[in-house]
RNA sequence: CGAGGUGUAGCGCAGUUUGGUAGCGCGCUUGGUUCGGGACCAAGAGGUCGUGGGUUCAAGUCCCGUCACCUCGACCA
């Protein structure tokens, strides 16, 4: 028994031995994804594709109540709309696909499909904007979007992947910056709230800012390895774009102005980042808010007299209470049922069999600290209801716990390459200078996450020693 | 594109050194006994060995070509 047990831990690669590898491992035999038949690919399968569901729904909601509405804007794009901004053309130029040929004949202007919507949404702006009265423009789009990368990974990095891309224009600078901000705490607090996940947000640098924003900020995330993953991005284009795609409006003091523009995203790559942030050796472990099935009902010994019975009633009862239950009447024994929903990281099981009904009870058993207990059959629905909420929040507190002991100051390269070498994050200063990046990156393989509003705890740079003006505490880590 | 690796049953692999009837485990099907942490017994089904050419009486195995995929680097949500 015990062996089969440790095979099946293994049949999941090794988690401490190799992350990456028990990551893939884990996505494909959970049955979140398959690899699509185009190298790069992914075909996103049921049980993945309801944890996105899912996460839109909390996404969308909040971004309802800010003031958003959802749009769908076309997926082809002209090559020469692509090529109105030139830093923008630059930074996707090497990873847009095109399609050359449509109706059996080649195509005069190549299209490219969309890597990113800043172009075609801009277009659109431009002929629908007039007046002040017109802003703000708050518009948010659920789609795909294809970067040919060169090497790719399920959910952290594929050539087609899912997102939401939001598009805002605005009459002044306070109130795009402003928009930026905002989009960026949602994020966190989503991601906190949600996803049970902690993250830093903050600005990224000159170098990684996105091609054709006046400043990119980030969404950081710690991964059970000490690597960190970026899970969202807020951008503040500035006036950037709308100078290039000419978005005017008439303003209330008579004179034309252009406007100003922000863009912020997050996609099926937080599913990677759920995943790796939140695992274990027997698999995933989800948060009950985005765990397509919440609590898996288990009968054992389901020929004997009425276990089926109460195991179909027990579940009915939590579906009608709005909990994503489901009982597994499969005839695989219950040992492998249980290993089979704890690798899917269903975050509450119940058992229902002979001995519990002859005690009027359940046994309930969670995922995220594998503690068995029993409750009274009565009490079960309501047990259950605050049981997924304490779940919810144990996640988020063990993953904060996690962050914050792998966290660590520095003062310098040898404190910075020690820190990466424990797997931690580190806090530095840096004064902003890219010779200081470059060097960290050619020497420890690491680079500046995001620059946080935080007081300077020295007062030169960590990394060349120099006195600056411009000294910011970073994060440094290596990433995925 | 650089460096490594792998292609044999649905999945995971052995077999290749030394050419000679295509194997194992899991899964699948059927019947029966089981059921509180991956059950057991029995009987089955399932393969142009990635692909093209060559050597040979004979190629999964040797030779030449080619394709695909995976991992790690440079680039990115």
């Amino acid at each position: 028994m015990a062996e089969k047990q440790k095979q099946f831990v293994k049949e999941i690669a090794d988690f401490n031995e190799d992350f990456p590898q028990w990551y893939t491992d884990v996505v494909i035999k959970t049955e979140l994804v398959d690899y699509g038949p185009i190298k790069g690919t992914m075909v996103i399968r049921p049980y993945g594709y309801a944890i996105w569901e899912n996460i839109q729904k909390q996404l969308d909601m909040r971004f309802k109540a800010t003031g958003h509405q959802n749009a769908y804007f076309p997926l082809l794009i002209p090559q020469s709309l692509l090529q109105k901004e030139a830093e923008h053309v630059e930074g996707f130029a090497p990873e847009v696909a095109m399609v050359t040929v449509a109706g059996g004949e080649k195509l005069s202007e190549p299209y490219v499909i969309r890597p990113t919507s800043e172009t075609i949404f801009c277009t659109m702006y431009s002929k629908w904007i007039n007046s002040y009265r017109d802003l703000p423009l708050k518009l948010n789009q659920w789609a795909n979007v294809v970067r040919w990368e060169k090497t790719t990974r399920p959910f952290l990095r594929t050539s087609e992947f899912l997102w939401q891309e939001g598009h805002t224009i605005h009459a002044t600078r306070e109130e795009s910056l402003k928009e930026t901000m905002d989009m960026l705490y949602l994020y966190r607090d989503f991601a906190r709230d949600v996803l049970a996940m902690p993250t830093f947000v903050g600005q990224k640098s000159e170098k990684e800012k996105f091609a054709g924003a006046e400043a990119t900020f980030g969404m950081e995330a710690m991964m059970l390895d000490g690597k960190s993953l970026q899970a969202g991005t807020s951008h503040h284009f500035g006036q950037k774009f709308s100078r290039a795609y000419d978005i005017q409006f008439l303003d209330k003091d008579g004179t034309h102005k252009y406007v100003w523009q922000t863009s912020w995203g997050v996609s099926t790559r937080l599913i990677g980042a759920l995943i790796m942030a939140h695992g274990d050796q027997r698999g995933l472990v989800l948060p009950p808010v985005v765990a397509p099935v919440q609590v898996i009902v288990v009968p054992v010994a389901a020929h004997k007299e009425g276990v089926k019975e109460k195991a179909q009633e027990i579940t009915d009862a939590l579906i009608a209470c709005g909990i994503r239950a489901q009982a597994d009447f499969s005839d695989n024994s219950p040992g492998w049922k249980f290993n089979q929903w704890e690798m899917k990281g269903v975050p509450v099981r119940l058992e229902v069999g002979p001995r519990d009904l002859e005690q009027g009870v359940v046994t309930v058993v969670r995922r995220d600290n594998l503690e068995k207990s029993t409750i009274e059959l009565q009490n079960c629905r309501s047990v259950v209801e605050q049981l997924l909420k304490d779940i919810q929040k144990a996640m988020y507190e063990k993953a904060l716990n996690f962050r914050d002991s792998h966290v660590r100051n520095v003062h310098n390269m040898k404190e910075l390459e020690q820190a990466l070498n424990d797997k931690c994050f580190a806090k530095i200063m840096w004064d902003q200078d890219a010779e200081c990046e470059a060097l960290v990156k050619e020497k420890l393989q690491a680079t500046v996450r995001v620059m946080l509003d935080e007081q300077p705890f020295d007062d030169v740079c960590g990394i060349c020693g120099k006195k600056s003006d411009k000294l910011r505490v970073a994060i440094i880590a290596r990433a995925y």
